[in-house]
DNA sequence: TTTAAATACGACTATATTAGTCCAGTTTTA
DNA sequence: TAAAACTGGACTAATATAGTCGTATTTAAA
């Protein structure tokens, strides 16, 4: 319920592997072989990473990737909301469309966890990728 | 990835409803007809909060549920616990059996996300379920 | 200029979790 | 004794997560 994803462990054990090689390019290989993590799913994570512009990559032989910029410049909810894409801590908040929800007018708790949501979210804001090393 | 199952959803709009009732027994039928919730399904979730000695019952004819202690006596993360099932969030801080956890010893975030789960779990520890209502 | 090592991308399958259903009890009151 | 409620377990359906496969593209080096 509270609970990260592979996809968000993944992520925090290749970001810090990649930190830590300071300006090397490391490649998804060298990643998944340390830490047996399937390669070509971890792959996809890289590539994600990379279009969200955490990650920059050469590709080619010698290719890899790198940091595009300190870790300590993205928080955990960035992260989350980048490979995951924004969620919302219960349906009805997700969407604008309110009629989609037929518990609607009278759903009673919708407020309160909104504002449940906002702190959880503050609390992720907080905590950086750098906090996880 | 952070969200509520509807279980807690549901828990949530039921403990309220039957908070509002003062000393009236509620029906898990009144509940699911007005929130338009799955009966067989919201039955279940009162069963176990009954279990879970957060509710009290009456069986038979004018049977149904009441509150046995008051909402803020009751954590969001005891609900939860409650509801589901202690979790981790991530997965080999679930149980001690580390040598399960195939990427174990080079595992390098363990450490720093345990003490995230720590603080989630602190700031659910502070949200009475009487704040949802 | 060809080969090998790498990223890039999309479709697919498998597994796990969550949500919901069904059915057969038991208890209680009118 | 019938109806209204809780009790409990097994089952199915739907969704989300995790992982795989195949193919294309880029690039450095042999």
């Amino acid at each position: 319920m509270v609970k990260f994803s592979k996809k968000i462990e993944y992520s925090l054990i290749a970001l810090r592997y990649i930190a830590g090689a300071k300006d090397e390019v490391i490649t998804a290989k060298e990643i998944s072989n340390k830490y047996n993590i399937p390669h070509e799913l971890l792959a996809k994570i890289l590539q994600k990473l990379k279009k969200e512009n955490i990650l920059s990559s050469n590709q080619g032989v010698n290719g890899g990737y790198k940091l595009s910029k300190p870790l300590n410049e993205i928080s955990l909810s960035e992260l989350i909301d980048k490979i995951e894409g924004k969620t919302a801590i219960v349906e009805c908040l997700h969407t604008d469309n309110v009629s989609e929800c037929f518990i609607s007018d009278s759903c009673s708790i919708k407020d309160p966890i909104n504002k449940m949501q906002i702190e959880l979210e503050n609390l992720l804001k907080t905590k950086m990728v750098s906090d996880f090393i």
